[in-house]
DNA sequence: ATACCAGATAAGAACCATTCTTGTCAAGAC
DNA sequence: GTCTTGACAAGAATGGTTCTTATCTGGTAT
């Protein structure tokens, strides 16, 4: 109790069941959710929980080394990609394909007084390439009302 | 609000249940979720389910009288204002203000070929001036790892 | 006015993502 | 070696939302 102050927090433990889920997450442009990583991850280790990945995500999260993205309303996505860029899904299937960031955060300007802002999410949504060539999409104007399983 | 259109689609049927709904949710600025508007129309109507809850928003959102906006994670919030504006949530304690829409929804310059883009969310989080003044929260440049119960 | 039927309702189960709990284990510190 | 810390598995719990079933009701046609 008295050397408190020595931690600089918890290190990164390497493990075998972390070394999986980092193997597919680096490069992975396909902004997985939990499920999905755990259900590919399982495979592999059959043994390994669901509690492993969340605490893997968070672990990594806090490292600044994956983005929690919530374009997604059912579910969290998560992002290798840390730099700075937003997000178009398609609404059809729920893929999620990266955008160069926009310019500038468009900072409101009537802003509320005594708010302090901390971040801005930009979110697009639209129909991909494959489920636009969809018989029965062409000529929809808006398909927001078809939810993905 | 106003009554349903004569022709296309099932009308609206106004209901006691419906009538207290409404009546909540007129000129609401709290943006409440689908359990605040339960809890509070539950004690006028000890009988009212859930599911009319659910079934009355989707109604009143296919209406275009209702918007469904998603800026808190856990939760689907509501908005009876269905003008275009963008909100600010408080990461504290989870209150939404409205903001007036920025000028300029701003499209991506490079955007993926082939997409269909339908629509662009711009959320905003912050801090409110009630939970900046609580003690604790002077100093800190950014608070995002405390969750709101 | 009455019968009928589409839509509304109540009650609660089901679903699903996420978080939490508990007990166990292993790696690095000492 | 022992201790401490954090990782892990397993599954329960939580909470928001959707679905199911059966019943009811308001508006329309008869």
């Amino acid at each position: 109790m008295k050397n408190a102050v020595k931690k600089p927090g918890p290190r990164f433990r390497m493990t075998p069941q972390r070394a999986g889920i980092l193997r597919l997450l680096e490069g992975n442009k396909s902004h997985p959710s939990a499920g999905d990583i755990y259900r590919r991850i399982h495979k592999k280790f059959p043994g390994l929980s669901f509690a492993t990945v969340y605490n893997t995500l968070q672990s990594l999260i806090a490292l600044g080394e994956l983005a929690e993205i919530r374009i997604d309303p059912r579910r969290s996505r998560f992002d290798p990609a840390t730099t700075a860029h937003s997000h178009l899904m398609c609404v059809e299937c729920g893929s999620i394909a990266d955008l160069k960031a926009p310019p500038q955060p468009p900072l409101p300007k009537e802003r509320p007084s005594g708010y302090r802002i901390l971040r801005c999410n930009i979110e697009f949504y639209g129909v991909c390439p494959a489920c636009g060539k969809k018989p029965g999409n062409k000529e929809k104007k808006s398909c927001m009302k078809t939810r993905q399983k």
